[in-house]
DNA sequence: TTAAGTGTACTAGATGACATAGTACACATA
DNA sequence: TATGTGTACTATGTCATCTAGTACACTTAA
C-alpha cells in the first residue's frame, strides 16, 4: 500500500503523508474506507508507531482523513477532498504566478505552456 | 540589503540565498556588481561567516553569482540569470500541472485562472 | 615587499527536528 | 473481559544547521 525510500531525505512521516494523499486523491482509497492502524502499518514498514502517528495526525489536520478513537482512521468524503486538493493547487499556481511577476517573466508564457501541454496530451 | 527572520524556520543560509536571488532577479543588484564580503555580511547580520559562506556557495552553484578568489563575489550577467530563472519557473509550472493531472483537476482551470489574473492587473 | 581584505577549508561543539524504544491510558467492539 | 484502536509521555540516538575558532592562498593597494 505504502512504502519508504530511505535514500529520500524527506522525513519518513512526510513520505507517508504524501503517499496517502496520492492514494486518496487518485481514488485508490474510497470514502470512509479504513486505513491501516498505527501499529499495523508501523509493523509492516518496520518503523516506529510514533512516526505513523505523526503522519496520520498531519493527514487529519489537512482534512484527508478523520479519526475515531478506539476504531481507527478513515478516508474523508470525496467531495471535501476534491475541494481541499483544488485549493492547494490553486495556491501553488498563484505562487508560481507571483514568482514569474517578480522575475519579469510574462504570465502569457505560462499560459502558452499549459495550453500546448494540454493539447499534446489528447 | 538583506536581513534574517529568526521566527522563520527556514535555515538562515537559505533565507540569505532567497533574498539575494530576489534582489538579483529584481535588478536591485546589477551585472558584475560586488556583493558584501563573507566577513562583512556576517558582522552586519551578527551571524557566523560560515553561514554566509554556505549561502554564497549555493548562489554560485545555482549560477546567480560568480566568485573571484581574493576579490569577492559578483552578480552574474543579466541574460544568463533570466534564462536560469525562467527555467526554474517552467519547472515549477510543470510540477503544478502534473499535480493537477494526478488529482483530476482540469488544466483549463489553471489556464483560466492565470488568464483572468493577468487581465485584472492591467 | 608588506599589510589588509578576500574566499576557502578544516575541526569542535550546541541546538533542534526527526526517529526509535518503551510504557501507559482511554475508548470501541466482539 | 480481551483485543484492537488512538493518544500521550519520557528517554535516547542521529543528523542538519549554526556557531566558534583557526589556518592558508590569493588579490590589491600602500
Amino acid at each position: 500500500m505504502v512504502w519508504i525510500d530511505i535514500k529520500d531525505s524527506t522525513p519518513i512521516y512526510e513520505q507517508i503523508v504524501n503517499q496517502f494523499k496520492n492514494l486518496i486523491v487518485r481514488g485508490a482509497l474510497s470514502t470512509d474506507e479504513k486505513i491501516p492502524s498505527v501499529r499495523n502499518l508501523a509493523m509492516e514498514l518496520s518503523i516506529n508507531p510514533n512516526t505513523i502517528q505523526k503522519a496520520y495526525a498531519e493527514l487529519e489536520r489537512q482534512g484527508y482523513i478523520y479519526t475515531v478513537k478506539g476504531r481507527g482512521n478513515f478516508v474523508s468524503p470525496r467531495e471535501e477532498l476534491m475541494e481541499i486538493k483544488k485549493s492547494e493547487i490553486m495556491e501553488h499556481i498563484e505562487a508560481v504566478a507571483v514568482e514569474a511577476e517578480k522575475s519579469g517573466v510574462d504570465i502569457n508564457h505560462l499560459i502558452d505552456y499549459l495550453r500546448s501541454r494540454n493539447k499534446s496530451e489528447d
